[in-house]
DNA sequence: ATAATTAAGGACTAATTTGTCTTTAATTAA
DNA sequence: TTAATTAAAGACAAATTAGTCCTTAATTAT
């Protein structure tokens, strides 16, 4: 469903809601070992959410990432920084053409699954999912 | 949602019902041209949609395929015979031991979301899809 | 029988996604 | 101000998915 980068964004974004002082940063060795995932991958993968908004970061000794704190982090922000909307917006068939006036055999099928699915995405929010004892690996 | 051998395995499958000569088999080059898909990799496809039962193919001069006749074909039959049923059993996040008992932090947000699916793909005949001007390409 | 036609099968190439390694830049503490 | 720490960045490498090409096997028509 989401691509092994996106799910590693996801864990992430977890894992440092679930952290329980949100003040302190939190550094890439410590997420990749809390998730289990390849470290340099997920730097790449924390670089776009930190491009994206999502996170903040900071360099140097203490340094690491965090969840912005302003405003409430969706799982559908997540997913759009690092697969885009293609899930939710592209034709299920892959018809570049296909749209709710010209739809595709199978549109009518699939777009009650995919407001479903969006409006799971755009409601659930990450701190809704971190519980402390969040199971992130294996 | 679905890899690219799906999407036109499940191309193939919805102008294979429209097809208003059910007896006749329905050739590789014909196929391919419907759905406008790469002529060599559509028959990898189709072997596998032979192997798995949903096919029937005859080689030779008006050889060719079509849809298996005595029962109704799914679209869940075609999506778990060339992506198998990963995208409604394994974890969101990728976690091994996720399941109903043990969940992983977004497995009930999902759950509704799969079931929803399961629901469209296991009750969607082929046949109620194909509607003569079934539009499959561009 | 022979030639023509069509799917099956295998080895190969291309593109994309996943993942690694090394260097640079920013920040902090001594 | 120097050394240590940590993210950023870019160039690679590996794995997977998508796609091609060529040969073989089955079937039909002549």
């Amino acid at each position: 469903m989401f691509s092994k980068a996106c799910e590693y964004a996801l864990k992430t974004m977890i894992y440092l809601a679930a952290d329980p002082q949100k003040e302190k940063r939190v550094g890439l060795r410590e997420i990749a070992g809390a998730i289990d995932s390849p470290e340099a991958f997920t730097a790449k993968i924390l670089q776009q959410l930190v491009r994206a908004g999502l996170l903040r970061s900071v360099r140097g000794p203490n340094g690491g990432f965090q969840l912005r704190q302003n405003a409430a982090i969706t799982l559908a922000e997540v997913v759009s920084a690092i697969d885009g909307d293609s899930l939710l917006k592209s034709c299920v068939l892959g018809l570049e053409r296909c749209s709710e006036r010209h739809p595709c055999p199978v549109h009518d099928k699939f777009k009650a699954v995919r407001d479903h699915l969006a409006g799971v995405l755009g409601s659930t929010h990450i701190d809704d999912l971190a519980s402390g004892n969040s199971y992130l690996k294996l």
